[in-house]
RNA sequence: GGGCGAAUAGCUCAGUUGGUUUAGAGCGCCUGCCUUACACGCAGGAAGUCGGGGGUUCGAAUCCCUCUUCGCCCACCA
């Protein structure tokens, strides 16, 4: 009601216990309909005390009934509306929230009346509800959902409650911080965190850091019980600094990350002036959660300025979070966590390293499957199992050549190679892997160096699995015979793209890697990879013809087993092929790689003189190279005819695709010359291979 | 309420300044193999109108607008 009895206002609360603290009632200053109730006074019901109504940009225009109480010493936007007014802010809870004017001290007699006083604020609130009821003041009680604040352990509701408190004043910290990060003086990656960062910034407000906890680095601030001096001290003081009368620590405790912002310089030694401090101060690159980025980081950077003149480190890596599949993050409460322990005994640490790691692109989250530990965790293990079994096989070549375990010369030979390649004695396959290891060195350290984990990781396991294990160790076991000419070389050539290999994946697997890097030859008791040095790649070892060369070595041998899957021969017959190089694809490669394409193509005859004659299944690759294999008696023209024809219809799309590109003048005329270049190539090659399979298309009389 | 991000194969995701890609990987799926390092493996294969619509460009999964859906962070919500 208002107080000179011309009629009424109404306010809508979720909380009408806190009325007793009420000082004003707000209004819009643009709500024109109520500015005629500005200035006038009201009587709050039940405290009975009365006051004002005011106009305050805090009220929301048009939510709910335009009329907002305040409270300022239980509500913080009432508590600032009420410092913008100079109003009081009567408290009426206790700590424990029950319900007593904090002014009297526990006594009866001010704004809380006895049918509520000392009550919880849960029942008072029923209580009053009831009594506004009875003096039907109560206009309606309607459902209204909103967010209320829990205690993160115990979830009881917290109530708002004014009291003491010890802050620091943030401005002045800001500027450098800021600064640091919009100049790129200290970056963050991913570099999106960058705007939220600075609107933090932007907006900071005073840091409140005192906390009524038992545990804690007690507040250095003293005050004498004689003249009431209050200051703060690096010492403990025993008497008042200015009247020698008795004095008492501040009761409260720091928060917690008051002392975390401190933790660049203070775990070296700070404020001594230590080596340790001279040597390590700044730091690199700090790897933490990104919810942690205000908490913590923000505030490092800040406290680096103030306290050491200078940034705490350069770099701030802001990694994902662990979710479920419903993209939840884990957590105990919600009870979707994977237990890392779990993995480890069912997968390996490695297993669980690596899913982490290599699923995880830069900044993003990473979705694990609680409930399918399997497909979540088996691609590490299986991979961690690929590499010792890479590991058994190369370590075997090297111990149990005439059961007398491991000898001088492979240990002496091994490394040779790493300062002197000789390329003359070097097969193709030797010069490929070479090759191809020199190029996975400079990209996976590149990635790591961008911080792209996942493209470092998954460029070693190509490497690992279908260089190294599938093709090289494949093409190489002719050659690992005791007696065989190259053997020596060959070891080598093994022996160094392993240990590069798990030099790169150490970061990424580092159990397995130091378990098998032990073991290579030439390797001292107290040698450990995890301080080995990082490989560096020799540009002496790059050579792309060898790859292009080796690559069609590859495309001849799918040819064949797709030939031999396409007619369903059984993997044990052997076949006899003829391949033929055409165009710029070298004879002398094949003939070099003869014994690789014999045993992983399973032919019993190869020939790379002419066209292959007679009944047999044919295929086109590369620069119009061709194979024949041989299937007297298991060939189905029609079904040559069928694949053959499939194979040309394909090409014959991709061309009829590529000259709409080459016949458009805008795009020969306005695209990159090496761009149209490189269509113009594609055309070519495929333009032969699909000329070559026409006319094998004719001989073999398909319609 | 404010800010940010994501929608690409059944699933989880790559695809870095627009053009070497015939849109890839792992898992799953289909076929055949215990080929003396590995069946946690080998070989071959199927599978996607890159969320919808519009625009810019010679050219778009990639840039712009819009719609839809999902998610995250922050917040002083009467």
């Amino acid at each position: 009601p208002l107080a000179d009895g011309t009629g009424h206002v109404t306010v809508a609360t979720t909380r009408p216990e806190t009325m007793l603290g009420d000082v004003a009632v707000a209004v819009h200053p643009e709500d024109e309909a109520k500015q005629a109730f500005v200035g006038k006074m009201v009587r709050v019901p039940i405290a009975n005390v009365e006051i004002p109504v005011i106009a305050d940009e805090a009220v929301e225009l048009g939510f709910g009934s335009g009329f907002l109480k305040i409270t300022p010493a239980h509500d913080a936007t009432d508590f600032e509306t009420g410092q913008r007014h100079g109003l009081a802010a009567p408290i009426i809870m206790t700590t424990d929230a029950r319900m007593a004017d904090a002014a009297l001290e526990g006594k009866a007699g001010g704004r809380v009346p006895p049918e509520v006083f000392g009550m919880d604020r849960f029942e008072a609130r029923r209580v009053m509800v009831e009594m506004l009821k009875q003096q039907k003041l109560l206009e309606k009680i309607e459902p209204h959902r909103h967010a209320v604040r829990h205690c993160y352990r115990c979830d009881t509701v917290v109530e708002p409650r004014l009291s003491d408190q010890w802050f620091v004043k943030m401005q002045p910290l800001v500027t450098p911080a800021l600064e640091a990060v919009r100049t790129g003086e200290v970056r963050l990656v991913p570099e999106r965190w960058r705007t939220t960062y600075e609107r933090w910034m932007e907006n900071i407000r005073d840091w409140n850091i005192s906390r009524q906890l038992w545990w804690g680095h007690r507040i250095p601030v003293f005050t004498c019980a004689a003249c009431g001096e209050q200051w703060a001290d690096r010492e403990d003081p025993t008497a008042c600094r200015r009247c020698g009368g008795a004095v008492e620590q501040d009761p409260d405790v720091l928060d917690t990350w008051f002392s975390s912002w401190l933790w660049p310089f203070a775990t070296m030694g700070w404020p001594d002036a230590t080596p340790d401090l001279e040597r390590f101060y700044p730091g690199t690159t700090l790897v933490t959660a990104p919810e942690i980025l205000f908490f913590w980081v923000a505030r490092m950077i800040m406290s680096g300025y103030y306290f050491m003149g200078k940034k705490p480190f350069t770099t701030v890596y802001l990694h994902g979070t662990a979710r479920d599949t419903q993209h939840r993050r884990m957590s105990k409460s919600l009870g979707n966590g994977v237990d890392p322990l779990d993995v480890v005994r069912l997968f390996s640490a490695d297993a669980l390293r690596w899913t982490l790691v290599a699923g995880t692109s830069l900044g993003a989250d990473v979705v694990l499957d609680p409930n399918d530990l399997e497909s979540t965790f088996a691609p590490g293990r299986n991979f961690a199992n690929k590499l010792w079994n890479i590991g058994r096989f190369v370590l075997a070549q090297l111990t149990d050549r005439d059961g007398q375990g491991r000898t001088e010369t492979d240990q002496s030979v091994s490394f040779r190679l790493l300062s002197s390649p000789s390329a003359s004695d070097l097969s193709l396959a030797d010069r490929w892997i070479l090759s191809r290891l020199q190029a996975t060195i400079r990209e996976v350290t590149g990635s790591f160096e961008q911080f792209r984990l996942d493209e470092g990781a998954k460029r070693c396991f190509d490497f690992v699995w279908h260089d190294l294990a599938d093709w090289y160790v494949e093409a190489v076991k002719p050659r690992l015979a005791p007696n065989a000419a190259s053997v020596a070389l060959a070891h080598t050539v093994l022996v160094y793209c392993f240990d590069t290999a798990l030099r790169l994946l150490h970061p990424v697997v580092p159990f397995i890697t130091e378990e098998l890097w032990q073991k290579l030859p030439g390797r001292k008791a107290s040698e450990l990879l995890a301080v080995a040095a990082w490989p560096e790649s020799q540009s002496a070892l790059d050579n792309p013809g060898a790859e292009a060369q080796f690559e069609r070595i590859k495309q001849a041998i799918e040819k064949i087993r797709a030939i031999r899957a396409d007619y369903r021969i059984s993997p044990k017959t052997r076949l006899a092929a003829v391949i033929a190089a055409r165009g710029t694809d070298a004879p002398e490669a094949f003939r070099s790689e003869r014994e690789t394409i014999m045993r992983l193509a399973q032919l019993d005859q190869v020939s790379f003189d002419g066209a292959g004659t007679g009944v047999g299944a044919y295929a086109t690759f590369g620069d119009g190279s061709e194979v024949f294999v041989a299937l007297e008696g298991v060939i189905d023209v029609a079904q040559e005819c069928e694949r053959l024809g499939a194979e040309r219809d394909r090409l014959d799309r991709q061309l009829t695709g590529l000259a709409a590109k080459l016949s458009n003048q805008n795009i020969v005329a306005r695209a990159p010359a090496d761009v149209v270049a490189r269509e113009w190539e594609k055309e070519r090659e495929w333009r032969i291979q699909r000329d070559g399979l026409d006319g094998k298309l004719k001989s073999l009389g398909c319609s």
